[in-house]
This record gives C-alpha cells, structure tokens and sequence, in this order.
DNA sequence: TGAATTGTTATCGT
DNA sequence: AACGATAACAATTC
C-alpha cells in the first residue's frame, strides 16, 4: 500500500516524464473518483502543461500552468491524485499492451498516456484552485527540516492517545502509514498501545528519530513491494516487525507479536517495545 | 467466506 | 466543548 516513502519514489519516476508537458485530453471509466465532476475537471485540465510533479503526504500533487492561450482562468491550478490502498500510475506509448483497471487516462502532447490504475476504486483524483483546499488539513511532513523533536513533542505532549492510532492520523503527522508506523514504534522501542502524554523527552527525540530514519529508508530503497500493487521497491527486504508474525526479532531474537490497535494488524517485538504502562 | 487494506466521516462516550 | 475511541464505508483480491 503506497505510503510516504512509495508515493516519493513515484514522483521521482513520473516527474522527468510529465514536467513541461501538456494535457491534451482526459478520459475516466470511474468518474465518481473525480472531484469535481468529469466534465468540469476536463474543461478546467486540458491545455496546461505540468509545471511541477510533487508530494504532500501521500498525495501525488500536479501544478498546472495557466494555458498558453490566455483564454481559460488564468490562475495556476492543481491535480491531486491519492492512491489510497490499490492506486498505482502506468505509463504507455501508442500500441502498448493492455494493462489492466484503468480508471483514468491522460493524453499529453509528446503522444504519451498517463494511465491511472486502481483494482478497488479507492483512489482519489481532485482539482482544486488552492491546494489548501486539499492539503490544508495535514499535520507535518515528517521529512521536512522544519519538523523538529520539539514540533514531534508538542504535537504528541497532553495527546491521550495511544501512539499507533495518533501517528496514522494524517492531521497530525502526514504520510505514515500501517507499516511506515510499526516499523518506526520498532525502532524506537516503544509500544503502540503507549499514551503519547506518557512519554519522556528522551523518548520523543528517540520516536522523532525513528520516523525520519525509516521514511529515509524507505525512500532509498524505493519503498515497499508487498503484493501486486506497487512493483520495484525492495524496502520489504529491511521489514523487522511488519509481516513478520512469530519470526525472532531482529534485535532480541524473542517472536514477533500480531495485535489489533484501532482495528489495524500490527507488528510488535513484545521485549524491546516497552511502555510506561505495565498492563501493556 | 471473510479478512485485509486507507483515510474520511458519523456517532457515541468521557 | 473538546477529545478520543469505534464503526462504517468506498471496492476488490485471495
């Protein structure tokens, strides 16, 4: 499931192959992921050329110069894509095979075709004027250099929450996911089940640490192929606690434990994950 | 057949 | 009132 670190290494893939070009013509076979309607979206869409391929969160973000013509708004616009759980980005040349559940197509002027696949339909494509109106509600990216252990600290400091739960919310930190989240509480040696309001000073600086390294990790090895949905990365090679159910721990050797935290599977070495609770 | 997956939203409880 | 937990939901694969 593309994650931060997926959904990084897809922009640095497609970013040579669609900045500076034009969208010549839109298609969806699945217009209800579409915001807003198909018809508006196309009107608006066609005729920019790309500016700029970027990532906020897991979001794909496409800037969209005013139209050459000066006949349509001419405000910069934006193209978000989520990819959610089965979203992943083709690209085809003319006469290429058939891929399967495309649900959108882009046509752009060097005869390419931005092909949009999606199995479950979860995927969202959106345009908006402001990016805020998208992006607006996200917590932080864990990666920028503005994201401090003292912004981790006052984000996590009177939160009641336990930590898996309070790390997944987008608005508070943007961009982890199900696997992103074990495999950095791994590192940190701290339980998922942990109030955030429980923990020392020590132990956010160790968490804040924990996040950007396994994000980085992520992103140098091209992210994770766990299944059919996104092919190429080998971070799944480095997994310590993620699908590793009942396999020793890479640190202590004791077996991996599977648990349910606010109805997600995870992953937890129950010897190097302490928390200040003694029930846990 | 049901479990798994993401992120949003609604609802209920404290 | 604000916060947090929980469930439902979108749709499909194995």
């Amino acid at each position: 499931m593309p994650e931060l670190p997926e959904v990084e290494t897809i922009v640095r893939t497609y970013r040579r192959r669609l900045v500076g070009r034009t969208i010549t013509a839109f298609q969806s076979s699945w217009p209800k992921q579409l915001s807003p309607g198909l018809a508006t979206i196309r009107r608006r869409m066609i005729g920019r050329r790309i500016e700029r391929l970027s990532r906020r969160a897991k979001y794909i973000v496409m800037t969209l110069a005013p139209p050459a013509d000066a006949i349509g708004e001419s405000r910069t616009a934006f193209l978000t894509i989520h990819l959610r759980m089965s979203g992943r980005f083709e690209w085809a040349a003319e006469g290429d095979p058939k891929v399967r559940h495309v649900r959108a197509v882009w046509r752009l002027d060097d005869g390419h075709r931005l092909l949009f696949c999606d199995a479950r339909k979860f995927g969202r494509i959106q345009f908006a004027w402001d990016l805020n109106e998208i992006t607006g509600g996200l917590g932080p990216e864990p990666l920028a250099r503005s994201f401090t252990a003292a912004r981790l600290a006052g984000l996590l400091s009177r939160r009641k929450r336990q930590l898996k739960p309070l790390l997944l919310d987008q608005s508070v930190i943007a961009g982890l996911g199900n696997i992103y989240t074990d495999e950095a509480l791994f590192d940190a040696g701290l339980h998922p089940l942990q109030t955030a309001d429980r923990l020392t000073g020590k132990q956010i600086e160790r968490l804040h640490d924990s996040i950007r390294k396994t994000l980085r990790k992520g992103i140098a090895r091209n992210g994770a192929s766990i299944d059919w949905v996104y092919p190429g990365g080998t971070m799944q090679e480095s997994f310590r606690v993620y699908g590793r159910t009942g396999e020793p721990c890479p640190v202590c050797a004791a077996p991996i434990e599977y648990l349910k935290v606010a109805q997600r599977g995870t992953h937890i070495c129950p010897r190097c994950q302490s928390a200040s609770d003694p029930r846990l």
